[in-house]
DNA sequence: TTAGTTGGTTGATTTATTCAATCAATCATG
DNA sequence: CATGATTGATTGAATAAATCAACCAACTAA
């Protein structure tokens, strides 16, 4: 009697979905919206209550022309916490996030990771982080951020150059049963653009690029990758796109000719002094630019966000990319694309993995409370 | 009494789409193949064999361990046809197509289009055809396909360099009334990809690029865009990717430096002499293939597609991209990319427009025969 | 012949939804 | 200040698409 069927979950889904995205909103306009009957919404509404995900604000006005007031419905922000964690080379940053979307308390420390200690390491991030934070708050889920070739679907790390795991490291296998609650793993870029869709309340918000550019300036990524990395998060259509073989994203310019492990067309020694080298930062910036308009143009992105810390450095790649992408389309009317700098900083990757993982219980329609009726469960034990 | 509801209609479209996928189906193998019982099918089934949109095979073989012998259940091919029309500068090359998407009949003219004689053209083509080929048939849906920017979704023509429309032709409007059956209208390069799409029988084709690639050598495209066209059809998820603005797969070379008309950083004169200059042929064609590496890295797509009249010049496209391919991926493992020549030649538009109309008539759930109870239509007119 | 197996059908049951009626609460108006 | 109009929310009966369980049909293998 404790789990309801597959098609009351997906309803319940959507009208909780929807509640999230318009906080106050009525009954009536929920059905409306949704196209249901404004009795299928009272029924599940009234579910969703009892079960402690939304609940009923103060009541709003009524119409000039009467009737009576409408009840507000809101998410019960404390009803669950994610955690979502970016695992660097030398070291994390980690949030804990509400179901607002609000950040509640961040953390960062160091770690060495290696292939052994991954997991081990993840779990112990998430004990402290929910022993500090959020001990009396139920879990819902943990998401991890990382560079490289992640498999998010079957929760694997096929190969990170940042990290150096040369070989394919099962996260899903190695973190089962170390966590009370879900784990799921996933590229830091692809991270960021679950954030940007994930706690967005914008519904147009389908078509968006996320250019996560980082720049390291410690030898051992020098030395690996040049110090500057770049990865995409794409998102069509509303949905993170994972891409055939779950490689999205991954980026090299078309101006390499040859083989080889850099991003750019410019040399090691040259991509290590960037910082110094104003104008080869500005080749390189331009190089990303041009790349980037094409890519753009040809998907039609709406959206551009920015993010990763090319934010401090001294060049406005916002404005070099406009102008490229203006110069690359060819037709007369502009096209309007927004571009900007992600507005969470350098919590971007594990303010997404949590984003991520909201966005998961929802579409696998595994939130707790949602898929399993609370009370019957409690009668269930009680009995 | 005629129109079941949406959710019947939506079952149905399953079942139809899941049995045209897999001809000789059986009924049991249907149900577990959807998720669904048994006997649900079994009444679908009976209502797509009694609007004729099905029919029963032979039977099968039964299983080594006894037991009756399947009912092969298949599309009734002759149901409906599809009428799909290339529209180019001086001419027009159009197909009837069959619900299992063979070709019956095609046909090739000269049109003169104007802003003014679009739609009335179309109408014409459609008449002919439909008197010649397809009169005892019904006519379930006409596509049309064209270079340049497409509103598919709207239904109209914003700007077509190859054409000379410079201000948006509403097709949708102009067309309305002249036709009996749905006209639909989109861009040529996603019309093709639309054709590997509708008509492809596999279910993992979801994630793939097509690039159709043009050479014209009259003097007007030679002007007008140096006779080099190329156009990109971009399907992710087993959806044509329409993009944010719905001009999805235009594309422009990084390598362009400034604003321009031209595709190719090359110029005006070097693209117009791209026959009889080899050296100039690779050079475009191996910007082409660069540009198309990082575009299909970072989207991480499955297959591509090449149609056009590049397949008549003398270079090997695929073998340059392949090899472009394999040195903008920066991982050890390689990443199988299927490459090759779309099958349908010259036809890959107009029957892509065909298959088009197949897609979004499903995707509508406006397939005569899946939304409405052809047998109570009948009762409906004969009392 | 008989038991076991698989495909397909039938009618009762379940369940999420809608429909229709009603209650609740407000405004505008004479 | 009663009345009607209006809008939001609830309730119980009706609807319809799915499942379930039992059965028939047809085959294999012993």
């Amino acid at each position: 009697m404790s789990s309801r069927s597959d098609q009351w979950t997906r309803t319940a889904t959507r009208i909780f979905r929807t509640i999230w995205r318009n906080p106050n909103i009525s009954r009536v306009d929920l059905a409306k919206k949704l196209g249901l009957d404004k009795s299928t919404v009272t029924k599940q509404v009234a579910d969703l209550l009892e079960n402690g995900l939304i609940e009923e604000k103060e009541e709003g006005e009524a119409s000039a022309r009467g009737g009576r007031k409408p009840i507000y419905l809101a998410v019960n922000k404390e009803y669950g916490r994610f955690i979502g964690i970016e695992l660097q080379l030398g070291f994390f940053e980690a949030v804990v996030v509400d179901l607002a979307g609000d950040i509640l308390e961040t953390a960062r420390g160091e770690v060495r990771i290696t292939q052994e200690n991954f997991a081990a390491t993840v779990a112990d991030i998430v004990d402290t982080m929910q022993k500090r934070f959020c001990s009396d708050s139920l879990l819902l889920g943990v998401g991890v951020g990382t560079a490289g070739l992640v498999d998010s679907k079957k929760g694997r790390i096929k190969y990170s150059v940042p990290l150096g795991i040369q070989k394919t490291l099962d996260f899903a296998k190695a973190i089962a049963g170390k966590l009370k609650a879900p784990a799921f793993i996933e590229n830091d870029a692809n991270c960021c653009a679950w954030g940007e869709l994930a706690f967005n309340r914008d519904e147009e918000l389908k078509d968006f690029l996320f250019a996560l550019v980082e720049y390291r300036q410690d030898e051992t990524s020098l030395i690996r990758y040049g110090g500057i990395g770049v990865g995409f998060g794409v998102v069509l259509g509303g949905r993170v796109h994972t891409g055939a073989h779950g490689y999205s994203g991954e980026f090299r310019s078309a101006f390499c000719d040859g083989p080889g492990e850099l991003q750019f067309s410019l040399s090691r020694e040259e991509l290590m002094c960037l910082r110094g080298d104003k104008n080869l930062l500005h080749r390189t910036v331009d190089e990303l630019a041009r790349n980037m308009a094409m890519l753009i143009n040809t998907m039609d992105f709406q959206h551009v966000y920015i993010g990763g810390d090319i934010e401090a450095l001294d060049i406005d790649l916002p404005a070099i990319l406009r102008h490229r992408l203006e110069e690359n389309w060819m037709y007369p009317s502009p096209k309007d694309v927004e571009i900007r700098y992600s507005s969470l900083g350098d919590k971007a990757v594990a303010f997404g993995a949590a984003g991520m993982v909201f966005e998961r219980l929802m579409a696998e329609r595994s939130m707790p409370g949602l898929a399993v009726e609370l009370k019957n469960l409690d009668q269930q034990i009680g009995a």
